[in-house]
DNA sequence: CATGCCCGATCGATCGATCGATCGGGAACG
DNA sequence: CGTTCCCGATCGATCGATCGATCGGGCATG
């Protein structure tokens, strides 16, 4: 079960992923949850305070197993990035989902700080990409436009992939590991440690809560 | 100026872009029209009947474009549609981001409508890339996961391209064919004909207006 | 030309419902 | 007794939508 507190938190993720923040009303939040709507600000603040705490969570730990992530050669980290992205994508979908698409529903001044984390995660990327093509691994000719299509392609795959579906976990990250350095051109795929990078993601997770 | 129905549709998807449709009030719309919340119900039916006629005006248009695209092998088909889909989603930013981000909102009956148009849409992405594949044109081993990746990244130019930003919209297009290419293997990158594509586009929206 | 009628366009006022949020108090537990 | 957890009742504001009424310009009739 969990505390309430996590009920909370995991009722606010489905129904804001399912119907938006906008969507989603206070009660709609509490039945889902278990509880009356006062209840509710018992353990929450606003709608919105409830709203950024998602974000900056999942956003938090998306840094911090990037910046964990092993590799030395630009291909690695890249690799790295993809598979870490790809994976955290398809197990938290909704949660992601929720990160990605309600940030227009932030006040100016809350959105701020979450952009500034989502950018540090960004960072990530370009530095990777950048380094990769001043070394010549990457042929790709707008390492800027590379990374922004990078990453709409591999967060999309919370918004379609079906976890017990056709194609297991392990095979997505290195599809999707090939398809990102098939882009970035000029690049041979290094070797995939997907359980390693799983490991990443799962030791994060746990030391978060 | 245009017809105040037009003007109506315009603040429609500027505000529905901005603030989601639920984020969105008849009062809102209203004002952006210039007009009052009771004289809007006299040119649109519901707000959902808005969302709704905007989608399907927007699809219809870029299914008809995708239809008539010329190319004979998998490669210029696949380089035509991202053309294709780029240009639309740099240069009707706001309707594609409405198009893409709002289906969740619409009513399941509705939807259905709506989504069947978007499947033939990705239905020609799908058969440009399987006889890609089959004639060992492209090398990717997952196609279906490829169209996936490539609608993804294709569509998440609307999220971020600035049309008066360093990026000219032709070099853009020819950016985003290449890394498509790369992305599916093993396929020189045809000549692009970028002005071609936007002819098409434009003649294509002419015709619908 | 003048008159009377019609109708698209528009608005202020208001509907019932729902919104996010708050309050005071009861129940359970130490 | 105090603290934590919880809820019914309720707040003012706003939601999407509808009402009756008004205005003005075509248009047919005499």
């Amino acid at each position: 079960m969990g505390t309430t507190e996590q009920r909370v938190r995991r009722a606010a993720i489905e129904l804001f992923a399912e119907r938006g923040f906008h969507g989603t009303g206070i009660r709609d939040l509490a039945e889902r949850a278990g509880l009356s709507s006062a209840t509710l600000y018992h353990y929450m603040g606003t709608k919105e305070d409830l709203l950024v705490s998602i974000m900056r969570e999942s956003l938090t730990r998306l840094v911090t197993a990037g910046e964990r992530l092993p590799g030395a050669s630009p291909q690695e980290r890249v690799a790295g990035l993809v598979q870490l992205h790809v994976l955290t994508h398809a197990v938290q979908q909704e949660e992601t989902r929720v990160v990605d698409d309600e940030m227009r529903s932030l006040t100016p001044a809350r959105r701020a700080e979450v952009v500034a984390l989502r950018d540090r995660y960004e960072a990530l990327w370009q530095s990777a990409i950048d380094d990769g093509c001043s070394v010549g691994a990457f042929t790709v000719s707008a390492p800027r436009v590379a990374r922004l299509a990078l990453l709409e392609m591999c967060s999309g795959v919370a918004r379609w992939y079906a976890p017990d579906g056709p194609i297991p976990l392990p095979e997505l990250a290195v599809r999707y590991t090939e398809m990102a350095l098939g882009l970035l051109g000029g690049a041979e795929v290094p070797p995939a440690d997907v359980a390693g990078i799983r490991v990443l993601v799962d030791t994060v997770w746990a030391s978060q809560n």
